[in-house]
DNA sequence: CCGGTTTCTGAAATCGGTTTCTAAAACCGG
DNA sequence: CCGGTTTTAGAAACCGATTTCAGAAACCGG
C-alpha cells in the first residue's frame, strides 16, 4: 500500500503538501503542485490510512452500538437504521452485543471507547449507571436506545410504551372486554416494561375498570411460560376474554396458549399483540398489534448522536420520543 | 485520558519500559520497575489507545462484515453467530451494508479496507470479481458467506442448497406429489438460488418426473408476486398440488396466495418452505420448512476467517459446506 | 581488581498521517 | 531596483504507541 511518502516523492514534493490536497486545503497552493500530487495519487492508487489520520486527528469516523440482541428481528430493524443514517453522514458502525448482561456491556463500553469510536448507542442494560454518568461527565457523546433511566439524563431516543399499551387496552375495552389480561417479562427496572404496564392500568383506570393481580401474568423467560400463563387466565374462576401480550415471543405463546387450552381466537378470547413483522398477518389468526417504528428509531439515535457529536458546546439532553401505531387484523372480537 | 507518556512520568520511568509491560515483555524486567509500572496504570486508570497500537502494529483488531441486509431475520442470525465467535477470539466487528448493490459493495469492501479491519466477511453480490480477485492477490483475508462463485477460488461458507431442495422435493414426491411447482426470485446468477433450483430438478429427474416449465415460477421481488405465481400454479390445467417456496418471503405468499384462492393447506395443496424461525411453527398452518444452520454458519465464518488471519503462509482456499434440515410440520400432505 | 557476561533500561526511530512555523520566492508600488 | 507584502511549500513537531539499539549497572570468574 503506498502512503504519503511516496505519493510525495513520486510528485516530487513535500508530504505537507499532499496533506494539504487530501483535506482540500488549497489555498495558497499553486495549481502546478495540486495536479502534480493528484496525478502521483492516481499512479500509486493512493487512499490516506486511516487509522493514521484517527490517531492524529482524534476522530475515527466510527460510531460504536451496543445491542442485547442482533438476532432480535426488533432490533435488527432498528440496527438497519442506524446503519443507514450512519453511511449517509459518512460515519462506519461497530456493533456489539451485551446479551442483557452488565458486564458484557461495560466490557463493550470500553472497548468500544478504547478503540477510539467517536459516540456510542445504547441498548443499556439499565445496570451500568456510574459508567454512563462517567460518560456525561467526560463529555463522551452516547445515546440511549429504547430505554430510559429516571436517574440518569442523557440524550435518549424512544418509543411512547404507555401509549402504546394504553392504546390497545383501550381498544379491546371498547369492543367490550372488561377481563383483559396481560402477559409481560419480568419487570427488571426496563422502562419499556414499566411503561407498558403503566398504560395498561391507566387504560383500565380511566375506563373505571379494577386493576387485578389476577390478570397480571408475569412470565419468566423460559420457553413457554407463557403458554402456561395464557392457560391460567384462561382457567380463572372469572377467566380473561382478552389477552395484551407485551413482546413477540409472549404474542407467539399466547396464541399457543390458547390454542392448546382448545379456544379459539378470536371468538374464545381476544389477542392483541407488540411489535409487527411481515410475517405477523400470516399467523392463524392474523394478529392485531402495537407496531413500533424499529427503523425511525434507529435513524434518529444516530441523527442524535451524530448531532451531539458535532457540537463543541454540549446541549442539555434531548429525549425523543416516537409514536407507536395500532395495527387492527383479527385477533380480537367482542366478548361472548 | 492518560497515555503511555503520563504513565512513563508518573512511575518515574521511559515509555519503553511501560510499553514493554503492556505487551507482557518481562523478560529482564527487575521486579520493581514492574510494580512502579502497574501501580501508576492503576491510579491513572490507564488503557493504551488502540489506535495508536493498530497504528504500529498494523493490526486493528478488528474484522468487518458486508451484507446484503442486515434487517433480514436470517442474516441477522448469522451475523450473531459472527460476533458471538468474534468477541470469543478478541475481535471487534464493523458491520455494513451492502444492499445488494455492486457499488455499494465495492465501496463497503474500500472504506472497510482503508479502516485497516483485519478481514472480512461478504456475502457478496457475485459482480465484483474483479475487486476480489485483487484482494487474493494481495492477500488480503476473507471469507465468502452463503454465495459461492465458480470463477473466484476463495473460502467459502455455505450451507448446502442442492441437498436441501432436493430433501424438500423429495419429501414431496414420497408423498405421491407428482405436479409440484417450485417459486424463487430471479436466478441472478447467485448460486444458492441456482442450487435450489437444480436440487428441485434433480429431484424431480431421480424419480422419473418430468421437469416441467410450467411449474417453475420466477417471481419478481415486488410485493405479493409470490401471491401471484402461487394463484397461477393453482389454475393451471393440470394443477400443482405442491408447492416448494425457496425463501421467507416466498414461503409467505404462498401462503397467502393459497388461501386468496380458497385452497387449504396442506389437504388441497402442500407448501413447504425455505428457512426457520420461532414464529415459522405458529403460522396457518405450521409451516414445514428446510432450516438452514444460520448462527454456525455465522460462527464458521468467523472461525475460518480467523483461521486465515492467523497464518503467514496463505493456505490453500477452503470451502465449508453445512448440512440443512428438513423440518416437518404440518404443510404437507399426500395430493388428493 | 579487572575484563567479560548478563541484566536492566532509556533514547531514538518508526508507523502514516496533520499542522504549525518559517523561510524562500514571487509580486508590487514607488 | 528596493523594501514590503503576498504566495507557496518544506522542515519539524506531534498524535500514542512499539521496537531496536546501545549503554549503564550488576554480577562473576580468575
Amino acid at each position: 500500500m503506498a502512503t504519503i511518502n511516496d505519493v510525495a516523492k513520486k510528485a516530487g514534493v513535500s508530504k505537507s503538501s499532499v496533506s494539504r490536497v487530501l483535506n482540500g486545503n488549497f489555498e495558497y497552493m499553486a495549481e502546478g503542485t495540486k495536479t502534480k500530487i493528484l496525478h502521483a495519487m492516481e499512479e500509486l492508487n493512493y487512499t490516506p490510512n486511516s487509522v493514521a489520520q484517527s490517531l492524529k486527528k482524534k476522530s475515527t469516523e466510527t460510531i460504536g452500538i451496543i445491542i442485547s440482541d442482533i438476532s432480535n428481528p426488533f432490533w435488527s430493524e432498528v440496527l438497519k437504521g442506524v446503519q443507514s443514517e450512519c453511511t449517509r453522514s459518512g460515519y462506519t458502525l461497530m456493533v456489539s452485543s451485551s446479551e442483557e448482561k452488565a458486564e458484557k456491556e461495560e466490557e463493550n463500553v470500553l472497548t468500544l471507547k478504547n478503540k477510539q469510536v467517536d459516540g456510542l448507542i445504547v441498548n443499556t442494560t439499565g445496570k451500568n449507571n456510574g459508567l454512563f454518568d462517567h460518560l456525561v461527565k467526560e463529555k463522551y457523546p452516547f445515546v440511549f436506545l429504547d430505554r430510559f433511566t429516571e436517574e440518569l439524563k442523557a440524550d435518549t431516543v424512544i418509543v411512547n410504551n404507555i401509549l402504546g399499551a394504553k392504546r390497545s387496552t383501550q381498544y379491546l375495552i371498547d369492543q367490550g372486554h372488561k377481563r383483559i389480561g396481560i402477559l409481560l417479562y419480568p419487570i427488571e427496572n426496563r422502562s419499556p416494561r414499566i411503561d407498558r404496564l403503566e398504560g395498561y392500568k391507566q387504560a383500565l383506570q380511566e375506563n373505571g375498570l379494577p386493576v387485578d393481580d389476577e390478570l397480571i401474568k408475569v412470565c419468566d423467560t423460559t420457553k413457554d411460560s407463557g403458554i402456561k400463563a395464557t392457560q391460567e387466565l384462561l382457567e380463572l374462576s372469572d377467566p380473561a376474554t382478552a389477552i395484551f401480550s407485551t413482546n413477540t415471543i409472549l404474542n407467539l405463546e399466547a396464541l399457543s396458549g390458547a390454542k392448546k387450552e382448545g379456544c379459539h381466537v378470536p371468538e374464545d378470547i381476544s389477542v392483541i399483540g407488540y411489535d409487527d413483522y411481515p410475517w405477523v398477518p400470516l399467523l392463524d389468526p392474523p394478529l392485531s398489534t402495537v407496531a413500533q417504528p424499529a427503523y425511525e428509531l434507529g435513524v434518529n439515535a444516530a441523527l442524535l448522536l451524530v448531532k451531539r457529536m458535532n457540537r463543541k458546546r454540549q446541549p442539555k439532553p434531548k429525549i425523543i420520543q416516537l409514536e407507536p401505531e395500532l395495527i387492527i387484523r383479527e385477533s380480537c372480537a367482542p366478548p361472548k
